[in-house]
DNA sequence: TTGTAAGCGTTATCAG
DNA sequence: CTGATAACGCTTACAA
């Protein structure tokens, strides 16, 4: 007969309110809202309502979200750091609140995390670069305090060494995992003389890729031959034919089943899974552009 | 002294929760984030938390989420409908909670809602099409009986009878939102006789259009010479050098910053707002698919 | 089986 | 001005 029960009242007696947060840096980049997808999928079956908060990479506003997630019951967390200045984050995890990280690990013994191997895959994509015939590789980042870009700078750094190259510092610029910033980088990287100019580059995230080719483009250069280009991510776009980027792919949506399929156990009290960290493994799409 | 205040319990007794609902049926459509972006910026700025839910199109889970909303009694609603099944709708609007309506209006006398001049954009489109030389433009659309469709296709009628051209039924195709509709409807086009076919498309939405060149390239046909191809609602990638996509632009972040101080004028209880239409204006981004 | 009372963590009100 | 207390709307446990 109409009667709506009221959730608060509810949530205040039952201690359980089925709704979880999730915090995400980036609503913008399509790489988030694939894996939201995912999380929300599975959170709708298991009867859950799913908050979804964007920092929009800004740390002031990840800490109040969660504050407010906090106060109101959600009973879990799942988040997509937006830095590694975990002191707030800490201090989430001490107060017991369930909570899988997802896309990067923090500093915290016990904290559940679900990341891809970011070393590998950059790996890959970089020794690709390197059996194609190319030797002066750039690397091109996004903000230098995340850990997914230092792990994707170290396969690089590491692809290099295996193959017996010499890092050239000159070729490795970060910024933030932006298309504006990739488009700014490789202009600044295409000022140099020719002669020192890298015949390939490997950035960070697909949005940096395609900044990147934007600027290879703009000055006259063609893709792959004068540049080649690799990507991370392997966002929708990356995949049509006007981009036909290469890349390095995530399991996006497989990776949001799977982060709420973790927080669930760990909501059910399964005390096992805490402290887990899952490593997704990436794999290197070949397209077009490298 | 690391106390937290319960928002359950001053919710209880406070009728206020500082939260508010955002309801979209696409996260995957990168004009939603856009705008989500825009609210949640005013929204944070308000001291506002807000829940983004995304319904994936489906009317069920648009109804479960609200009913989930409603129960958590946020303070305010912000929706982008994801059918025009008002029945569940309706029923939110007379429990009184104060709701604005984003990017399709509904049929209830006294709803606020934020649209863009769907037929005007598509009108401009068209014409600017026919303007160009072309005869034969066939509308690509998507869901049939979502108002943004219908008023996108009105415009398009609007725009060939005002220039005495006549509305050619096997023209006009419907399927859904999304890119790989965009691509089945156009290869469907593309099969019949060389002569019959349109030489120009007009797509409901972006994510269409970069359906439909997919499949013009892969027929070996190529774009704007073989085939004008015009979108809707100018998302990033539309933009992008490979792709330069002349589309109807809607101003996606602002119009979300709108939503919200609109639905903030309805919750400090001016009612006189209530009921408002607000519409806003498109406009024709001319670059090189048409 | 049906009904009543206690308590969840706040805030607001009303005596003192 | 301060400190005790009722009330918010529900669930659950226990008594009738």
């Amino acid at each position: 007969m109409g009667y709506q029960p009221n959730a608060i009242a509810q949530g205040l007696v039952k201690k359980e309110t089925k709704t979880i947060g999730l915090i995400i840096p980036d609503i913008t980049n399509p790489f988030f809202p694939e894996v939201a997808r995912g999380i929300e999928d599975a959170a709708v079956e298991a009867g859950y309502t799913v908050f979804l908060c964007n920092t929009n990479w800004n740390a002031e506003r990840e800490e109040r979200y969660l504050n407010v997630l906090m106060q109101k019951q959600v009973d879990g967390l799942i988040i997509g750091p937006s830095s590694e200045e975990v002191s707030h984050l800490g201090k989430i995890l001490d107060s017991g609140i369930k909570t899988v990280f997802i896309s990067r690990a923090i500093n915290h013994a016990n904290s559940t995390c679900i990341i891809i191997d970011n070393v590998l895959g950059a790996q890959q994509a970089v020794e690709y670069l390197i059996q194609r015939g190319h030797r002066k590789i750039a690397f091109v980042g996004g903000r230098e305090d995340i850990s997914t870009n230092r792990e994707r700078l170290q396969g690089y750094t590491q692809a290099l060494s295996n193959n017996g190259l010499a890092l050239d510092e000159s070729l490795v610029k970060t910024g933030s995992f932006k298309r504006d910033s990739g488009y700014f980088i490789m202009n600044q990287l295409l000022k140099s003389e020719a002669c020192n100019r890298p015949t390939a580059v490997f950035a960070a995230n697909d949005l940096l890729a395609l900044g990147v080719i934007q600027a290879v483009k703009e000055n006259g250069l063609s893709i792959p031959s004068d540049m080649a280009v690799v990507g991370f991510d392997d966002i929708e776009f990356a995949s049509l034919p006007e981009i036909q980027l290469t890349t390095v792919a995530q399991p996006k949506y497989d990776m949001g089943k799977l982060a709420f399929s973790t927080l669930m156990e760990l909501m059910r009290g399964g005390g096992y899974s805490s402290g887990r960290k899952i490593l997704l493994d990436p794999v290197l799409v070949i397209r077009e552009t490298g």
